[in-house]
DNA sequence: ATTTGGATCTACT
DNA sequence: GTAGATCCAAATT
């Protein structure tokens, strides 16, 4: 099924977790792609310097004080990432789609990303937009209807509760030690550093 | 109008 | 593991 939005009213380190192992599903541009989410990153409302909404509301992360169960996509270094906010009151949090496993549509993928090896595909938080075609059109867009991009656990990539593993996110100049990046360990997609995954 | 700094990626060693 | 490419938007002139 597809997620509900009071899926995402949780707090943010629960649904970054509940993440883990589902489906995003994208239609945009036509062809149909999907793939399992094995590595995300939260971003917490209260006392996280590295969150783009710690320094207040800005022209660019209005969406991360929006209604939980919207997307919040922003450039950095010529790509985009993308985030699903959280929570359940103002307090804006988000939680960083890092990298996926492909699972449908590998042939369209493959064309938008322009590399065919399929490590590359969707692994990183820049090239799993590339690949499903997310850009800033998808800023503030609903992620709980089927329209261009969504949630479903239709299929779910199958995993125990202890292959979840706690590690300082990546990339961010503060707040470095917190263990806010979760991963499916040992999956194959995963980003970053070996020692983490 | 110009500068600066990023929640990055790739190619290369 | 590291260097260089890359570009948007916020801050500064």
């Amino acid at each position: 099924m597809i997620v509900e939005p009071d899926f995402f009213e949780d707090d943010v380190i629960s649904v970054a977790k509940k993440l883990l192992g589902m489906r995003l599903v994208s239609t945009i541009n036509g062809q149909r792609r999907a793939g399992f989410i094995v590595e995300t990153e939260a971003y917490l409302p209260v006392g996280d310097s590295a969150c783009h909404a710690s320094k207040g509301k800005t022209k660019s992360n209005t969406s991360m004080f929006g209604p939980p169960g919207i997307a919040y996509v922003y450039p950095i270094h010529s790509r985009y990432c993308f985030n699903v906010v959280t929570g359940n009151t103002n307090a804006p949090s988000a939680v960083l789609v890092r990298s996926l496993q492909p699972d449908e549509g590998l042939a369209k993928m493959r064309l938008q990303r322009g590399v065919k090896d399929i490590k590359r595909l969707t692994t990183g938080p820049g090239c799993l937009c590339e690949a499903m075609g997310i850009n800033r059109l998808q800023d503030g867009a609903s992620l709980t209807t089927r329209r261009h991009l969504w949630i479903d656990d239709d299929i779910a990539l199958h995993f125990e509760e202890q292959e979840i593993k706690a590690t300082p996110r990546i990339g961010v100049t503060s707040a470095k030690e917190l263990p806010l990046r979760f991963v499916i360990a040992g999956n194959e997609f995963v980003s970053g550093p070996k020692k983490w995954r």
